[in-house]
DNA sequence: ATCAATGGTAAGCCTCCACTAACGGTAAGC
DNA sequence: GCTTACCGTTAGTGGAGGCTTACCATTGAT
């Protein structure tokens, strides 16, 4: 299959997680900032922040004590392209089997 | 949030649900020839296309003592625009974010 | 009517993972 | 120096859910 897009739904699957990213769509936030906003623990925050880094979906930049996160757009517009793969082939599938009636 | 956008992602993030659903973009497939295609049991993929379908990405059709299962497109269009407008607000925040600099 | 084929459902097990608590580490301010 | 603020990591735990086994219902064939 497809490792990239396994990767992406995976980090996403997470109810979490999906929240942090909608949170990041806004502009760059804070671990404690995100934490704020989110039911759960700033450590919890931060291993998910983790995972989407690592799926190359966000970025990091130190700034003093603070660490910014932000969306990764390269990151988001691979994602997206993959998504958009599957919906092609989802829907072109079914295209056909409405012709071959 | 957006309730139908996180169903379908919970829905796809498992991987076993996403192959199911990549297995059914080829067209309908009957509960035991998708077990057939799958390291799973076939009560695992009946369980897994009930999610798929309480979240409206499936359909089932009775033929004999058959179940056809197929992608629902409506099901499908409406969770990929959910898709396309967390895309596009992401990629826009990053492009504001840029334009400040 | 009996049997085979197909599949939905219940109960139980077991693994995975999201979460918290505690600790250590670094940067800024006094 | 000391303290405060912010953050990553580890260890441990609880709960959620994916899987299997078993059972039952329905349909079609003999």
């Amino acid at each position: 299959m497809d490792a990239a897009l396994q990767t992406g739904l995976e980090a996403l699957g997470d109810s979490t997680r999906m929240a942090i990213f909608q949170k990041l769509s806004a502009g760059p936030l804070a671990v404690n900032e995100l934490a704020g906003m989110l039911p759960v623990s700033r450590p919890a925050v931060s291993q998910h922040l983790k995972v989407l880094k690592d799926a190359g979906l966000v970025t990091d930049r130190k700034s003093g004590t603070r660490r910014y996160y932000a969306l990764d757009p390269e990151g988001v517009a691979r994602l997206r392209a993959h998504f958009d793969a599957l919906w092609d082939r989802s829907l072109h599938a079914f295209q056909v089997a409405a012709e071959k009636r």
